[in-house]
DNA sequence: GGCATAAGTTCAACGACAGAACAAATCAGT
DNA sequence: ACTGATTTGTTCTGTCGTTGAACTTATGCC
């Protein structure tokens, strides 16, 4: 009925070291500098006994992934306790973006810190996916080779590409914007020398971004005191095409595949203009870079002219844009209906227009969410940059080690 | 970042149990009847030493969650393996659905056999809520104390609701078709008499009906070999409105509060006919009941009178079919795109209703599912009948035991 | 009747957490 | 400055649960 995997004793220390390491990433992202817990902080918040917890934070101290800050303020009687924090100084994890014309690639130590970053503004492709890919590599190596030289220990790597990312397999089965189909991207790039012996994974790049914009530092006291614990969320991300990534329960949702959160062709309304995955009314007829462009009178500009369009409150601009704002508040319902997520977050290129495209979405949510009668849908401009999706595929790694760091320890 | 819980040692025993509970229940619900396990087979399935799983079988054959089948059938040399399946003799679940205008209470053994069960065709419900629901916890008492007359010890009991449940609260928050609105059902239930010291749940009756799905015992080898470990479906349920249930990875989809799968509100067409629940072009104005039966030239008649009609070809039905199926067709792509589930499942009124639904639905499916290009979109028929919501308000408590089995061992 | 084979049981060992006793480091008050 | 209260961190013993191997049991085959 259900898929449950047997425990051997091992897996008990695996989670408990998972949950202290978890407590500690909470406590040092959620509130200031000053909040790092003691051991016997972490014993009272997990209920673990204080010697378990001991010996669970010496293991993380000597492999590195903790470290202590010698002595958080002093607050009353008793001995001091030594604050805990993650450690940046071992740890990293390389993220990797490959999008329609551009690359990026960046190592974060365990903080999410950024060690090591190098872009390449327009990325040849003309030149077959294997080809492409090894460019791609070849810039990894050469982050790779900062953030080693720096004393990083980089456990793993993640690319973020566009379409359906087959996560299990590893593969891109379909990218239309990369005009890529059915590429074994883990193996192609697992056979680069730049590469060797480090652990790769593959992910849809909207998916990715939404895992950025949950570890995004910011947001102080923004939602309940758990601060990202439980976060539940839509991110869009429109570049060339639209995609978004689910966060449910503070995790990523990913569907069977991999290939959920195809926001990009939910169908705003059937008899509306063609797209082209062959459909018709898709959101990204409407909302689409091209295609929003091409409502507003800037066929073949860039977003930057859109916005400053709307800045001096260009008619065609401001109605394309509110035609924009409507489609996807039609198709976000939608996902809100379906999946019950705590809010809408605007990323990628809809974050800077979202002045114009977040009043006519939110009148849609209000009125075709049927819980918003109960609770309103919130909608917020994503705070990750345009490197959402590298900062996300680094994330990735990361919260891998954050959810099985003893691999790291016996090392 | 996440929610990693603390884990003490008997969380480890939990989970083996649950892991030898669940491997058990696969088997002998997968294939026929004689393929029940041993505990040798059992260990190199999970992988755990013999002598473990040994105990663990002891364990949970003194709690009479599972019996010894005499000899299985002969195979080889060796000494013959004592079988093992699923026992219907001691523990049991209530499932009460308290629908519009019907309820249906059921008792469940923890082979899923139904063992007692009970009708009210039509429900008064002019009182206040209290009321309604305290005449369910009546239907639920005579269920009971049937269930409890044949040895059966009944562990729980779950009601299915239509509306937004909240799951965690245990309250109704929204109930169009009943009028309700904010009421505290578990508190409710819990106070009556009959229900005394039963632990409740409440939730979503879709949601139910995809659980009932689930663990529907049919498609021997339908799928792949692991049965319905890991299916993913919508399953679609048209009432009087028209919800959903999610499952994903062999488990429901909850949503953050509950309040997932709310097909009947995704828009098929932001022009289109206005909805009870105040958007327009809502999937319930095109495939909803009334609507439906309106369009079809029977307003006013029942599900039976609309398949009567299809059946003699009458050309309205047929019309107003064939755009619903269209409609359905459309909303499900879109839980497809955002969801990347396997299949659709036609339940509920649509059902019957299929041979008409399924072509047009999937025409849309085929040409509005991003991945339909690579992975077909196979629609299904439920091969639970009417009772599906009660069946899964059951088995709701049923995969709680499956899942926690511990508590029920040292009483 | 004896041997091979596989299932199930028993037992010592090991790994991991729990709980209590103990040592260490600070503050408050005299 | 000294003493006691207080809280942190460590150490140690006990318990729980799994592991792996040795042992017993039951059957088929020769």
């Amino acid at each position: 009925m259900a898929p449950v995997e047997r425990a051997r004793q091992s897996d008990l220390r695996e989670r408990n070291l998972a949950a202290v390491l978890a407590l500690v990433a909470d406590r040092t992202a959620g509130a200031g500098a000053a909040s790092a817990p003691s051991r016997a902080g972490l014993a009272a918040a997990t209920g673990m006994a204080r010697g378990t917890v001991s010996a669970l934070v010496d293991a993380l101290l000597v492999g590195g992934l903790l470290e202590e800050v010698p002595p958080p303020p002093r607050t009353g009687a008793g001995r001091p306790a030594h604050g805990l924090r993650l450690s940046g100084r071992r740890v990293a994890a390389l993220g990797v973006e490959l999008g329609a014309s551009h690359a990026v690639a960046c190592v974060r130590d365990l903080t999410g810190a950024v060690r090591a970053r190098e872009a390449v503004p327009s990325i040849d492709r003309t030149g077959p996916p294997a080809q492409v890919l090894a460019a791609s590599a070849e810039l990894a190596g050469r982050v790779l080779a900062d953030a080693r030289a720096q004393g990083l220990d980089v456990v793993g790597g993640a690319w973020a590409l566009p379409g359906l990312v087959d996560t299990g397999a590893g593969t891109l089965r379909l990218a239309p914007n990369l005009g890529w189909r059915d590429v074994d991207v883990l193996t192609l790039l697992g056979e680069h020398p730049a590469l060797h012996g480090l652990p790769l994974a593959v992910d849809n790049e909207a998916a990715l971004a939404a895992l950025a914009e949950l570890w995004h530092p910011g947001e102080p006291a923004d939602e309940a005191p758990g601060s990202r614990r439980g976060a539940s969320f839509v991110l869009v991300t429109g570049e060339v095409g639209i995609g978004s990534g689910v966060v449910l329960g503070g995790r990523p949702l990913r569907g069977e595949r991999g290939w959920s959160g195809e926001l990009g062709h939910v169908t705003v309304d059937p008899a509306g203009p063609r797209c082209g995955c062959g459909a018709s009314g898709c959101l990204e007829a409407y909302a689409g870079q091209e295609a929003l462009l091409a409502r507003a009178g800037l066929a073949g500009g860039g977003a930057d002219d859109l916005r400053r369009a709307a800045e001096r409150e260009d008619p065609a601009a401001l109605a394309a844009l509110d035609d924009a704002g409507a489609a996807l508040g039609t198709a976000l319902a939608a996902a809100v209906n379906l999946l019950d997520v705590d809010a809408v977050v605007l990323g990628g290129s809809c974050a800077p227009l979202a002045p114009w495209l977040a009043p006519p979405l939110q009148r849609e949510l209000e009125r075709r969410v049927l819980r918003a009668r109960l609770l309103e849908v919130p909608v917020r401009v994503s705070a990750t940059g345009a490197d959402a999706a590298v900062m996300g595929a680094a994330a990735l790694v990361l919260q891998g080690v954050l959810d099985a760091p003893a691999p790291l320890l016996s090392a």
